[in-house]
DNA sequence: ATGAAAGCGCTAACAC
DNA sequence: GTGTTAGCGCTTTCAT
C-alpha cells in the first residue's frame, strides 16, 4: 500500500522535463496571485476580484482567471489577507480538556456556530493550569483571532486587558473572569445543586454527603453553596465531615468514600451528592468495586449503589442504562457553548452594549438512584 | 470591541488628554514593533530580536525594549510573521465530529502532541459530509497550516494533490485516502471484528447478528469482513438477513433489532456483534426499552440484553458498569491521534521517507456480555 | 472594467 | 551589538 517515494509528478502533466506552461503545481512552489495574473494575462487586482467574488469583472475575464487558478493550483494565502484586512475569520476556545465529554460537547457547539459565521476554530486545552491558560490565550491573541471564548482556570485575567483594549472580543463560559468585567455565560450551579439535594431530602434523606471538586474552582464552590442552602432550608444540620472536596481522580474519590462510608460512623450518611460527572462516575466505579470485593456496605443494590441514594451534577451518557439509573442535575454544555459563541459573534458584528451576564438553568432528571429511600 | 473608531494615535505618543506617555493600551490601536522601537529609542530589528529571544542584544537594551513592550501592551502579530517565514506553527485536524467521545479522545491526543511541538491546532468537524470535508481541508490550506490530519469522509482526495505538491504535510487517520498515497494510520478493523466474533463463537454461538455502520464507510466494511472471516473459519453459515448496515441513529437500530429478533424466526440469533460504540449504545438502549415495555424476548437479563450475548467494536465509558458489563473490541483513539500527529511532525521535521502505513492493534476486553452462553 | 502603487507588520540579509 | 533595507502576498486607494 505504498508507492514510490517522492513522486515528482504532481498529477496531470507529463513528468520529467519542467514542462513549458501547463500542469498544476510545481513542487514546493506556492503560486501567488501575481503568478495567476501573469498566466491569465491580467492585472493582479483582477485576480483578487475573481478570487473574492467581487463584482466588476467581465465574465470572460473571470473565466480566464479561473482557468489560470485551476491550472496553477492556486490557493489564496490567508496570512497575507489577514495582515491586510486585520480580520482572521478565526476564533479561539480555551478550556480544560477537549477530550472530556462535557467540554467536547461545548466545543462542538462553538464550532457549529463559528462555522455558520464562516470562522474557523482554534481549540486549546488548559488542563486547568492557570499558566497554560494564559499562554494559550495570548498565543491565540498573537494569531489575532477575532474573538476568544474562555473557560477560565486562572484566578486573574487582567493579563487580557491590553488585548481587550486592542479590540479582542472575549466571552467567558462556565466560570466568570476575575479582575475584569466581560461577557459571561454561566450555569445556575447553586440552584442546580440545591434542587438536587432538595430532591434527596424530599425522598426522606437528612444525612447527605457531598463529594465535590476542588474549592479553587468556581463551579465547585457554587454547587457546595447550593448544597448548604438546601440543607439549611430543610433544617438538616450538616456534619462538615460529610463534605469532601478535591480532585476528581479515582484514588481521591476512593479515599473520600472510605471516609464517608466508614462503618464506625454512628450516623452514617444515607445519600450522596456528587459535584460533577467525573466524580459521579468515579463514585459509581468505587461503589461497584467495593460491592465486588466485600459485599459488605449495606444492601448490595445492583449497579453499585449499596443502598446509598445518589444524585450527580452533570448528565452523562449511559446514566439512564445503569442499574439503578442515575438521577442527575443536567446542565446543557452545548447550550453553554452555543450561547457563548452567539454572544461573541454578536460582539464581532458590532454589538456594543454593556457586558452581558447570562445564566442558564439546570434540569433535574430523576432516574432511580436519587429516589431510593433511606434504609430506615 | 466597540468604543472609538480609529484612534489616529499609534500609541505612545501623547494623544492629547489621557496620559502623557504611560499606561498600556490605547484603545483600538495595536502597537507594532515600530511603535515599541520608537518608544524604547532603538531600532526595529532590536525589538524583533528581543521579542524572539534572539542573541546579540545587550541586557540593558533588552530591558529597555521589554519595558516598552509591557507599557504598550505589545503582542507580536503572527499573521505578519507567518507571511514572512512561511510557517504558521499551526496544524489542522478534520474529522467527523469533535463532540463524539471517540473523536474527542483522538482530538485530545493530537492537541497534546501539537502543543509539545509548539503548534496550535485547528479542529474542524466534517459531519461525515464529503463536501464539507473538502471545504474545511481547503480552508485550512488557505490558512497555510503546516500540516493536516484527516479522518476522511470523502471518496476522492485528489483535490489535495496540489496542496501536497505545494508542500502540505498530510496524514490520514482511521480511514485511508482514496486516489492518492499518503501517510496513513489505521486500526486493524478486520482482525478486531474477527476476534470479537470468534470470541462469541468460542462461547458456543453460531447464529450471530451483525449491526454495522453504512457500507460507505471504510471501517465498516473492514469490520464486516472480519465478521465474515470469523464465521467462515468456524464453519458457521451466515444468513444474510443477520446483517444490518446503516446509520447509527436510534430509529434505524430499533428497526434492525425488530428484524433480527423477530420472534417468527425459526432459528433466532443468539448473539450480536455491533460495529461501533454508537451502535452498541443504541442497541443497549433499545434492548432496555424492549425489556421495560414487553418483558418478552428471552430471559430479561438485568441491564438490557435479554439473553442475547453482545460484543461491540469500540470501548466506551461505563461499559464496565453496566449489568452485564459489555465485552468490547477496544481500539485506542488517543493512540490513533498521537501516532498520526507524531508522524505528521516527523514529516515537518524533514522526514522524507516513503509514505508510511501504520496499523494499530485492537484489544478484546471480556466483561460479561460477550461470555453469555446461548440459551440452548 | 481594469490596473499601478502603496503598505499591512514582520523577518531575512546585509550594512555599520 | 545594532540599524537599514527589502520584501513575504495580499487588499486598499486611486488612476485610467
Amino acid at each position: 500500500m505504498h508507492h514510490g517515494a517522492n513522486a515528482p509528478s504532481p498529477a496531470g502533466g507529463p513528468e520529467r522535463g519542467p514542462r513549458a506552461s501547463d500542469g498544476p503545481p510545481v513542487h514546493g512552489a506556492r503560486p501567488t496571485m501575481k503568478d495567476v495574473a501573469a498566466r491569465a494575462g491580467v492585472g493582479l487586482k483582477t485576480v483578487s476580484r475573481v478570487v473574492n467574488g467581487e463584482p466588476g469583472v467581465l465574465p470572460g475575464t473571470a473565466a480566464l482567471v479561473q482557468r489560470a487558478i485551476d491550472e496553477l493550483g492556486f490557493r489564496r494565502n490567508d496570512s497575507a489577507r489577514q495582515l491586510r484586512t486585520g480580520r482572521t475569520a478565526g476564533i479561539g476556545l480555551v478550556m480544560e480538556d477537549v477530550a472530556d465529554p462535557f467540554y467536547s460537547l461545548l466545543n462542538g457547539a462553538v464550532e457549529e456556530v463559528a462555522r455558520s459565521h464562516g470562522s474557523l476554530l482554534f481549540t486549546a486545552s488548559s488542563e486547568d493550569d492557570p499558566r497554560r491558560e494564559s499562554e494559550l490565550a495570548l498565543a491565540l491573541c498573537s494569531r489575532r483571532v477575532d474573538g476568544l471564548i474562555m473557560v477560565p482556570a486562572a484566578e486573574d485575567h487582567t493579563y487580557l486587558l491590553p488585548e481587550i483594549a486592542a479590540g479582542l472580543a472575549l466571552v467567558f463560559a462556565d466560570r466568570p473572569p476575575v479582575g475584569l468585567t466581560a461577557d459571561t455565560v454561566l450555569v445556575d450551579n447553586a440552584q442546580g445543586a440545591r434542587d438536587g439535594v432538595a430532591h434527596l431530602i424530599a425522598h426522606g434523606h437528612r444525612r447527605i454527603g457531598y463529594i465535590g471538586d476542588s474549592s479553587r474552582i468556581y463551579t465547585s464552590t457554587q454547587r457546595l453553596s447550593g448544597y448548604r442552602q438546601a440543607m439549611a432550608e430543610a433544617g438538616a444540620p450538616i456534619d462538615e465531615s460529610w463534605i469532601a472536596l478535591g480532585p476528581s481522580d479515582q484514588a481521591r474519590v476512593g479515599d473520600a468514600l472510605d471516609h464517608l462510608l466508614d462503618p464506625r460512623r454512628e450516623y452514617p450518611i444515607t445519600a450522596l451528592f456528587t459535584g460533577n460527572n467525573r466524580l459521579t462516575v468515579a463514585v459509581l466505579r468505587e461503589l461497584a468495586e467495593r460491592q465486588r470485593a466485600q459485599r459488605v456496605t449495606g444492601v448490595p443494590t445492583p449497579g453499585g449503589t449499596p443502598g446509598l441514594a445518589l444524585v450527580g451534577f452533570d448528565d452523562f451518557e449511559l446514566a439512564d442504562l445503569l442499574t439503578p439509573a442515575i438521577t442527575v442535575v443536567a446542565q446543557d454544555p452545548a447550550g453553554l457553548g452555543r450561547t457563548s459563541a452567539q454572544l461573541l459573534f454578536a460582539r464581532l458584528a458590532g454589538d456594543g452594549s454593556p457586558p452581558r451576564h447570562i445564566v442558564l438553568p439546570t434540569v433535574l432528571v430523576p432516574r432511580g438512584s436519587g429516589e431510593l429511600p433511606p434504609p430506615d
